[in-house]
RNA sequence: GGAGGUGUCGCCUAGUCCGGUCUAUGGCGCCGCACUGCUAAUGCGGUUUGGGUUUAUCGCCCAUCGCGAGUUCAAAUCUCGCCACCUCCGCCA
């Protein structure tokens, strides 16, 4: 949720952030006046409940006199009670009717906000999907033409050392689920570490995270808009499974006043993420490019909102850090506002060269929700000047399968083998290569 | 899953039986001021959160006693439902 004096004092800002993403700008119009009708239904209640509480007042020591008047008082007094009591009936009324209207005004309002998306940063490239800006390439793809081989695909080599099962996970959970077998077990548990071993050594706290939360969790991180679609829903019990470990994270705290020299907070959580790629058939469907189910650590922050945009450099300089182990060639983009999500205002995403497709994919990516998921998820800071919204961030640092993906595709050689970039090898006992089993 | 207990403005706590005097008591902590070589101690004042109004301030109004609904002129207090935690029993990785 943006601000809603910026609403009041300023909703040319909304209009032009919704223009920016393609979204509705009449919506704007609907929110402002449905800003207005609630603050008028609220003041009515506040007004007439004021009437009743002072009303209320004079009764109860009216009555207490009722009791201890003599005789010739009394039906004076009973007269007195009976006029007052006869208004406050009439007051009730209206105050249950106001407050009635004040709460559908309230909720009407509210759903409306649900709508809008973040107030986009005005540096993100206006546009759509390809609209992004590439802010940086780092390393050389391989020349495979020169090295005499033709690059095998990543699941043919998966298949190839034992690391991918595809058709086994068609077999049990259908389409898009996989196992990851001897070696591309191993690999992953020793990607694990290293993310994990340099998360820890920037600071961030290590958390193992819930996949399965209420609804006011994934509302809070703005996923059951557009977004909705792509979740998993547990009907019989009303949860969702997580599509990242940034919902959990978000919701650790929620409704918590956070004192300001306790930030920023960071964490790198993993958990198994869920994804109904709903839309997205015949997409990426050979390999483990595009899956329902896989695993992830998940960078989030706390900060102050002036420290958000520093913030958001750093976790694209952690994400490299992480690649650049891994020596895979990549490069950074500045995706654009229609392709932002609903609760960020920025996003970049780097994106790993896949030989085999001889493009660059998306294998991390970082977005600056400003004070839109603390708004809906009600988690303030306190400083000196008070108590207000704090900023959230979060970033990928290691979504298993892609960075597999990367790692088997730009490490493969002619005889199907796979060299270990150096960094993973002491999670790996030392060990170079994977080789074909036989 | 069953039985019992608990839930009050950062923490602890009074208030709930018997509705109005609750504008929620007291302590701790914290902030400000006074006193004071410094610190400590002491004294005085302040200290839930959200919304509205006014905004140069002070202020005023409403909501908020786990959450929701109900009864009532009036609910922290009575009724119902739900949630969380604790203890015990059952089942279980």
């Amino acid at each position: 949720m943006i601000d809603p004096q910026i609403l009041r004092t300023d909703p040319d800002r909304l209009r032009e952030s919704q223009r920016r993403r393609g979204e509705s700008i009449e919506l704007i119009d609907d929110l402002v006046a449905a800003d207005i009708a609630k603050r008028e239904a609220q003041t009515r209640f506040d007004e007439l409940r004021n009437e009743q509480k002072v009303l209320g007042k004079q009764i109860g020591p009216l009555q207490g006199a009722l009791k201890k008047a003599d005789d010739d008082a009394r039906a004076q007094a009973q007269a007195e009670v009976d006029a007052l009591m006869a208004q406050a009936q009439i007051l009730a009324e209206q105050v249950k009717a106001a407050d009635a209207a004040a709460t559908a005004a309230g909720e009407a309002l509210d759903a409306l906000w649900l709508q809008v998306s973040n107030l986009v940063n005005l540096e993100s490239p206006v546009g759509g999907e390809e609209d992004f800006t590439v802010l940086e390439e780092i390393g050389t793809p391989r020349d495979f033409a020169a090295e005499g081989f033709e690059p095998r695909d990543h699941l043919e080599l998966g298949e190839l050392i034992g690391a991918i099962d595809v058709e086994r996970g068609a077999k049990v959970s259908g389409s898009r689920f996989f196992y990851l077998t001897g070696p591309g077990a191993m690999l992953e548990i020793a990607l694990l570490n290293l993310a994990m071993q340099q998360a820890t050594s920037h600071g961030l706290i290590p958390m193992i995270t819930p996949t399965l939360v209420l609804p006011s969790a994934m509302e809070g991180t703005g996923f059951l808009g557009q977004a909705a679609e792509n979740v998993y829903r547990i009907e019989q019990d009303d949860m969702y499974l997580v599509g990242t470990s940034e919902v959990p994270l978000a919701g650790y705290h929620a409704d918590e006043i956070i004192d300001a020299d306790r930030l920023p907070l960071r964490y790198a959580g993993w958990s198994s993420c869920f994804r109904r790629e709903a839309g997205s058939y015949g997409k990426d469907t050979r390999g483990i490019i595009r899956v329902h189910q896989f695993d992830k650590v998940e960078m989030f922050v706390y900060c102050r909102p002036e420290d958000a945009e520093a913030e958001h450099a750093r976790l694209v300089a952690w994400e490299k850090k992480f690649i650049d182990a891994l020596e895979i060639p990549y490069r950074v983009i500045d995706v654009a506002t229609g392709d932002l999500g609903s609760s960020a205002a920025r996003k970049f995403d780097i994106e790993a060269w896949i030989p085999t497709q001889g493009t660059y994919r998306e294998i991390t990516s970082t977005s600056n929700t400003t004070e839109f998921q603390a708004r809906r998820l009600k988690i303030r800071m306190r400083d000196e000047n008070g108590t207000r919204p704090l900023a959230t961030l979060n970033g990928t640092l290691c979504a298993m399968p892609r960075v597999i993906v990367a790692i088997l595709e730009n490490h493969q050689q002619a005889d199907g083998s796979i060299v270990i970039p150096t960094a993973l090898r002491p999670f790996l006992g030392g060990q170079e290569v994977f080789t074909p089993a036989s």
